[in-house]
DNA sequence: CTAAAACCTGACGTCGACGTGAGAGGCAAG
DNA sequence: CTTGCCTCTCACGTCGACGTCAGGTTTTAG
């Protein structure tokens, strides 16, 4: 298929594609007019990138990774990255899951303080679900 | 304090703090010479916000969360977003966890062949997808 | 054939959270 | 006073994954 199917199907942009294949992460033929023509397996390899790219892994990265995916050359250092790569998701998982927690008491505090008409729990004393809301500005204007 | 120590007592750069007021995230008292002061509750407000920014939420995003926080003025729209953002991050959530375990089957499968010495799995069964679609790629052992 | 898509190669623009360097001023100590 | 560190305000630089515009070529439809 051409580059506009494989884009459609897959739901990146053609710049993306094409981008992809500067940073060495896509390959395809060429047609003598110089068109790229891709197999079917594309679809796939994209999507695979496109959730690499997700989870944060750089394209340097990506390229190693899909070197051993694909043509089978893994070094006991490329293993090491991969899988210190897969540490970081781990912590960014964890900061994520922090960090959403803390919303969600930020927001259930609000959200309560709608209801009641008061000021906001962070000024009244720690939060209500106590996930770290202690954020007592005991400081300035009141 | 002055900039320099709360810039040591929480991690973040002296510019990065100065990027916060900025943006509005972080205000300071000024001395007669102009050096910024902060109260001490300011090194939990830069770390609630470093644990926003690892969230994924922009600068405006946190604006607005902080204004309630501190302000305790929180709309229902205000509510609605910071919901949404929530959601956002329960989807990063999702999506990294997927792509650890894709990592990590690709990991653990590159492993087994340094030890069985065959070339990667995905060639071997690689047929259509080329890059793998299937995790059932993971090597016996884990 | 023509016209219209779709595609090609550059190459500059974007956005966000700072980094960095310049040049000048504040602040405590001697 | 001077020394020396810290701080100030611009303001341009960075990095990554593309967006977008320009100008030309290939493919497809009629």
């Amino acid at each position: 298929m051409r580059i506009g199917e494989l884009a459609a199907r897959t739901g990146v942009s053609v710049r993306a594609l094409r981008y992809y294949e500067e940073q060495g992460l896509l390959d395809a033929e060429r047609s003598t007019g110089g068109q790229r023509h891709y197999p079917e397996n594309a679809v796939d390899r994209v999507r695979l990138i496109q959730q690499l790219y997700a989870a944060g892994l750089a394209s340097r990265a990506i390229v190693e990774l899909l070197h051993c995916v694909v043509d089978g050359n893994a070094t006991p250092e490329l293993l090491a990255r991969l899988a210190s790569e897969r540490d970081r998701i781990d912590g960014r998982i964890a900061e994520l899951t922090g960090a959403r927690d803390r919303l969600d008491s930020v927001v259930t505090g609000a959200a309560a303080n709608l209801r009641t008409g008061r000021p906001c729990p962070a000024r009244a004393g720690a939060g209500t679900t106590g996930a770290g809301a202690r954020r007592r500005e005991t400081g300035p204007t009141g």
